[in-house]
DNA sequence: CTAACTGTACTAATCCGGATAGTACACTTG
DNA sequence: CAAGTGTACTATCCGGATTAGTACAGTTAG
């Protein structure tokens, strides 16, 4: 389900949020699907349930999934959730091309850049 | 010249390196203009001198400055320094419109907000 | 009800990278 | 030669990430 990369220096715990974020906002994890449990998760990545908490705790407070104590936790619809990150990454998008811009790149070459890769 | 933000999680010898470079690659420090020392810069910060010798160190290997023993640290010209960082620049791009993809957003959507600079 | 599972909340200890402190050496310039 | 430069070390400190361990409350299946 998600791979953790220790090379990567980024926390694990960001690693997992990311990667279960993506999971979740593209619908690889359903709608109130259950995720694995705190403990379950520890063990299969051979980490501290403890991280795995943190990134739980932070996800929910994003308001990426919502969890039950004693059930579990499980996935918000996307479509609350997708909002927020969209706006985030439409920032790093700005920020993006406006070093490009700096560096002489024009509109057109962005644009190309991007239509260039797999159509939507 | 530059300034620290110590409330940022980013350490901060990479926000010297990222606000050197765009310093250098936007022209704003000139082709083969003398660098401040590591020591002066050092002092002007208010920070170890180690930490922007690892600065340099690694804009050099960057191929973004050069350094000559004895004599100081200079800014490289662009035209070569500047294609590495758009390399960058283009993958980080690639990245990010194919998260925005997963989140239904139309290449069309990008474009809009692209060249629409300002507005929202 | 009991047992096993769940999320949650702590505290303490450890690990590790960023940053500091200090020294030393070789080179260039005036 | 003297002052300033980049460079290369080692030792140490510091704080966040992570681990380790324990405890408690709610849920569910038996």
């Amino acid at each position: 389900m998600l791979t953790l990369n220790y090379r990567d220096s980024r926390p694990i715990y960001l690693q997992i949020k990311d990667g279960l974020r993506k999971l979740i906002l593209t619908g690889a994890i359903a709608a109130d699907e259950k995720l694995p449990s705190v403990r379950a998760l520890a063990m299969e990545l051979a980490i501290n349930p403890n991280t795995i908490q943190r990134a739980y705790a932070e996800l929910e407070s994003e308001g990426v999934v919502y969890s039950v104590a004693g059930r579990g936790s499980f996935a918000t619809p996307h479509h609350e959730a997708a909002t927020a990150r969209k706006e985030e990454l439409w920032g790093q998008l700005d920020a993006l091309v406006a070093e490009l811009h700096d560096l002489q790149v024009t509109n057109d070459e962005i644009v190309a850049r991007i239509k260039g890769g797999t159509k939507t």
